[in-house]
DNA sequence: CGCCATAGGGTATACGTATACGCATAATAT
DNA sequence: ATATTATGCGTATACGTATACCCTATGGCG
């Protein structure tokens, strides 16, 4: 019995000793003006002294406000279920301090690609709005976007801008990024670069970063050439089977671009095996600077996506959505990582240049 | 107008349609017996037919269950905020799923040590329970566990199991693993095995490893000297400067056992820019498995955690634990990964024996 | 044939907060 | 000095569900 934790105190409790009534104490601590400071005051008091917090759901019910943002990542159905794209886990981060800063919770739910929608629809109903992120068979969840969007759900999604998309998307400037891949393994003299990464409109965001790429080659009096693409999604083993393929064409290269570190790594695996050497023999560039890329042998060059501007952005966003702020797309710069996968020395060479 | 969400229907609109009363609604779909078949089939096509979900606030607010976990990640203040342990990111995955499918709810926020035990304190009103998680300075937060208890909170924390803690825990078999680390140190001829990571009570967990290494050691007839032990906290940097002490010190050594792999790629920099090779001169165990353990050069050896079964087993026990169930602590045996960084030519041959 | 148990479901109400109103008092305007 | 408005707060009620309690009809049993 002794210090009873007293039960949870509730808005009646507090205002009893503060001798007003429940409404002014619920005034009170939203900041409704319509009350005078030194009650104000006291009640904060008060309620600091009794350890008293508003009670979400009660508040939540009443408001119909729930406070409250949803994380739906999709991923690719992988059989290993456990193995999460690093870059998406990197943003996780600064989106939830993001909500935390503006006072929301954040609510986390992994799906499926062909899972039922209905669990996103669930999600709606217990958040004021959703942040969706993902990469992956992007046609596939279209029809699930227009769904979200007849419903009247409030959502942002991380993905490529350029596209004239459903809803409100935030996301790097890919085919800038891509220009910048391009021009880095120009300038190092390399002419015959591969593309490693969906180019089809099932992967908006490789395709900028190819386009991008293909600006820069254009741009430098160069001819992209579609035999040195290679379709790869955002996995080790697909960019290894990939890299195979390549490595199995005809057509000779002397550089990669990919369309993510993962996809580069495993694409290192497969030129490692091959008994090619990098950068000297193929020069090779990733894409979103996970932890790994400042591991791998050599160390690899990729383009940095600015993953807590992201969060920060994409919860802005949302938020403004939700108010029913006015909010244009917004687009985040990339920078490009120098590391020794395009070390080479001079600023010319290419493929004949030995490096030492 | 036209096709008007028709705002969102509740358990009365569903009742009207099904002829019956909005209680028997709530029962139907709960599952109760005192609801006839055909009713509850009935009642269960109209909802589907109206999208219909249970409101989680109201339904919260009146049976004070949320059906929402809280998952609060503990950090050390470090400089650079978005480092995350990559570690236990992987569990995540498996937490979330594990909420998923016992129909829960996971309530993300990250929580820098130092800040504010008040805002934890509001998570269990949030939720019905709390899994905590992070390595960081154990002395720290053992008052604010000592708050929770006293609180009647419901929490299951990651941890050191063998210390008679506070609370619930569950955890890898940390003295274990330190065991089949030093066991397979010595295997490979090594004699002089040092040991990187906080090897006092402001981390269990590590000094359960290092406990485990030396009675592995013990067991081998070798004496553990402490002048081989340097502190470290779990990343790439303070691995670094502990390995770059050890180098610094008198006491020759030839095998490194690294309380976590981020400790072992900082000091596997160290040891490389010593110019020392590994694991000729040097052999080193890591412990956790993240990613990077199979990208580093030479490729980590170290002790993989089952994150998955880490995942299921939390949630398991804070479940248990919220229903008044009875629980016990629950050890999660870990998995020696051999890869090239302890890889010998044969079972001996210590410092001296050429690889090639 | 009367009694009681049981199934099936209705009635009333509570959960804790936020907000629409209304009503004083005090501060201005006229 | 009266009409007007703002200030500060109390009264009443709604949010959507879950549960305690009560009631009716049926069937089994003696």
């Amino acid at each position: 019995m002794g210090r009873q934790p007293s039960a949870k105190p509730t808005s009646f409790d507090i205002a009893y000793l503060a001798g007003v009534s429940q409404p002014t104490v619920s005034r009170a601590l939203r900041g409704s003006k319509s009350v005078s400071a030194a009650t104000r005051a006291n009640i904060e008091r008060i309620a600091r002294e009794l350890n008293y917090t508003v009670d979400k759901n009660a508040s939540s019910l009443r408001s119909q406000r729930t406070h409250t943002l949803a994380l739906l990542f999709f991923e690719d159905p992988t059989p290993d279920e456990s193995m999460i794209n690093p870059f998406f886990l990197s943003m996780l981060g600064s989106i939830t301090r993001e909500c935390a800063r503006r006072g929301y919770d954040l609510l986390i739910s992994f799906q499926q690609m062909h899972n039922d929608w209905h669990v996103a629809y669930q999600d709606s109903h217990r958040s004021d709005g959703i942040i969706l992120l993902g990469y992956g068979d992007y046609q596939l969840y279209l029809t699930k976007l227009e769904h979200l969007v007849e419903m009247g759900t409030k959502f942002v999604r991380w993905g490529s801008v350029s596209e004239e998309g459903i809803g409100l998307t935030v996301g790097s400037d890919n085919v800038g990024a891509g220009e910048q891949a391009g021009a880095h393994l120009i300038e190092i003299g390399r002419r015959n670069i591969a593309f490693l990464g969906d180019a089809s409109d099932h992967a908006p965001e490789f395709q900028d970063r190819y386009d991008g790429l293909c600006r820069a080659m254009r741009a430098a009096g160069l001819d992209p050439d579609p035999a040195l693409q290679r379709d790869a999604v955002s996995s080790e083993d697909s960019g290894y089977a990939a890299a195979t393929s390549l490595l199995a064409g005809a057509q000779p290269f002397d550089a990669i671009f990919a369309a993510s570190d993962l996809i580069a790594i495993g694409a290192m695996r497969a030129l490692t095996e091959a008994g090619l050497r990098m950068p000297h023999d193929v020069a090779i560039i990733g894409f979103d600077d996970i932890p790994a890329a400042s591991l791998t042998s050599p160390t690899l060059t990729t383009l940095m996506q600015d993953m807590k501007g992201a969060g920060t952005l994409l919860v802005d966003a949302l938020l403004a959505r939700i108010e029913d702020r006015p909010v244009e797309q917004r687009i985040l710069p990339a920078r490009l990582i120098r590391r020794q996968s395009t070390a080479v020395q001079g600023s010319s060479g290419g493929r004949l240049g030995a490096v030492f």
